[in-house]
DNA sequence: TATGAATGAGAATTCATTCAT
DNA sequence: TATGAATGAATTCTCATTCAT
């Protein structure tokens, strides 16, 4: 009752969390924008609305800021490969689910793929320490691992398939082809966002892993 | 008077295109490594051993100094894909030909990667104009196209493959191990360049391309 | 309830006290740490473990803190000199004292010399006014008079020394070589604080002083 | 003649060597009034009449020019101690010489002073490189001990005088009361620069310095 | 009394680019 | 063709200080 006299946690501008995750927010859409390089200080806390001194406040420099946008952006993705839930499915289905998450995913985030890349420029010298890192992965290459265990037992996929091999290539089919949009679009003289094309794409993609995977 | 023999017009003009020649691949270099954003026009004229100055003589400012870059990367790629003579080989030879050209390629060629990552960051902006580039690339997917159609002839590749598709997959499936290289290991806990891990990756691209185009 | 009990009024005052002297005494070895532009008001806040509000909330800001800290530091000296008693002592011993005296107060106080540096770099604009700092001071020359005054009657001294002047010489002897270690350390190439250096110093600086006042 | 219809080298701004020098008079006097923390680059630029730009052009950085102020302050007073030719006096008059330079020189320097003071806050981490500074002094040492010694053996100047020891004693004397001026003339009352003033101080320093070193 | 959040003005430094020769 | 000198407009980051509770 006190509480709904003053603003309330929720409403008010004093709030550190929201603060923070404001910054964060505004940065990933300007880094993922312009680069590590290209992002502007100016930009971010205008983006957030919030004073640039902020940033400095809770993030030290544009490099940590850079640091915990990238963190944060592991983090989602992690947080929705868990929520796959592949075990739950047979080995066929859980595979193409995985081709289409990971397609759905970069095309829905477009910003996770400029994001990696500036980290990779740089060469992951952002990432946070190992330890962290493979704690937030390791999870979706064992899944991985299981299902194609489980389709090799029942006979339908080939053996000797490495799960971070796979994982990659899966990747790298989507990531590519969305990552170089710009220039496949110019060299190809096709669009390759047109909804047609996308379909296109998943498809081929499907066709590409399945392809390799089932015996025949 | 010495002076005036040593700087011969034709002298002069070699100069002139070596100076050209260094500016680019010390830009190449520069680009490369920090991306456009973080590339400084005073460590390229450092690089090249040349005066600052010379570089806007040359080439006008930055952006336009990128699309040079990107310009002579394309044809330095192009050009050895025209090489590889693959309608002189058997269909299967051809494709795992172009897969271990492609891997190669862009193992050799780091810049390329990361060049082909700023450009494409920058939405395409520095791309030569339209029929230049396809002029640069058409050849490439319209041998592929035929290598694809030999084989589906011969029975030993599946049919309704789209050379564009395809090419897109072998380079991505190359790429991103490689563009990635350090958040994957990272993640991973491997070292993914070790001699080892190389020949795994080009046996993994190998059978996951070969096996979704033969015939069961 | 219990909180009511241990916030009575004179604990609070109490606790008011001595975070008061807290930030005094942390304020004075950030100044004589890092000058008065060079100081920071965080690290002051951080030296005293107080929040950095509080120093606002007691000394208005930076310039009158620093006025603060000139003011207690006089205090300080003042106070010492007061405990020498030097008209308990015979002329010859009474000067002797005071060499040593401040030879000994400026080496154990190394910040009361980079305090008075600052204070001067100001232009005094942060002292105490006039009559407060005379009223600090007036006793030692005062009592330095009466015992050059007993030197010359006993026959021991010359005449016609003004006690100001000597009281500047003698803390300029010590005050020099303290205040400029580093310079002359790196001139001369010796340590200038090595204990036989501070025994070489305080026995050069008073057969100086001894060596002008007494007659032969 | 060429040169006479062009601008001459002496006349034109674009002068590296007149920039440089230009920069060095504004910082010297910038870092003499402010101290390092408190000087303003772009203060600087504007005392220098130039692009602030080229002060990093030139200098790199704050510090860096400090040290190179420093070091150009150093060169001057040794320059002038070497135009004493104290060797050509008899020992008392090369003594009382080189008080009164030592006092005349902090007296037309002001701006040594307070460099001198903020070289030695920041615990000499400015200072050039040992060889160079002591090859900056050596000499007026060398100089006065065999003053020293002259004297001595003509029996007018007591044994055993370290003529370190002696040199700081004679500058201490002299820079205490010009450093500490402004806190000196509040806390005595009295206007310590005044032509009066002047000359009793000087008076004070030779009586103290002879009336040390001569043999009653 | 005490504190974490927030800010505006400023400060050092950077950078692409141009000048003058 | 080639170059050292010079610059204006940013850009990152800092700092004393105030707000809100």
């Amino acid at each position: 009752m006190a509480k709904a006299t003053s603003t309330a946690p929720e409403e008010r501008q004093r709030d550190a969390e929201r603060s923070q995750a404001g910054i964060l927010a505004a940065a990933r859409d300007e880094f993922a924008e312009y680069g590590l390089a290209g992002a502007r200080m100016d930009r971010i806390a205008e983006r957030a609305g919030l004073n640039k001194r902020l940033i400095y406040y809770y993030f030290e420099d544009k490099e940590r800021l850079f640091a915990s946008v990238l963190e944060q952006a592991y983090k989602d993705i992690r947080q929705q490969e868990r929520e796959l839930h592949l075990l739950d499915l047979e080995p066929v289905q859980a595979v193409r689910r995985l081709v289409e998450f990971t397609w759905h995913y970069y095309l829905d985030h477009p910003e996770f793929i400029t994001l990696l890349n500036s980290a990779n420029l740089h060469r992951g010298r952002h990432l946070p320490d190992i330890e962290r890192a493979q704690a937030l992965n390791s999870t979706l290459v064992d899944t991985l691992a299981e299902v194609l265990e489980r389709g090799r037992r029942e006979g339908l996929f080939r053996g000797g398939v490495d799960p971070v091999q796979l994982y990659v290539s899966i990747a790298g089919i989507a990531y590519f082809y969305l990552s170089n949009n710009h220039t496949l679009s110019a060299i190809f003289g096709r669009d390759l966002l047109s909804p047609k094309a996308r379909n296109e794409r998943l498809s081929h993609m499907s066709d590409v892993i399945l392809g390799y995977l089932l015996r025949s």
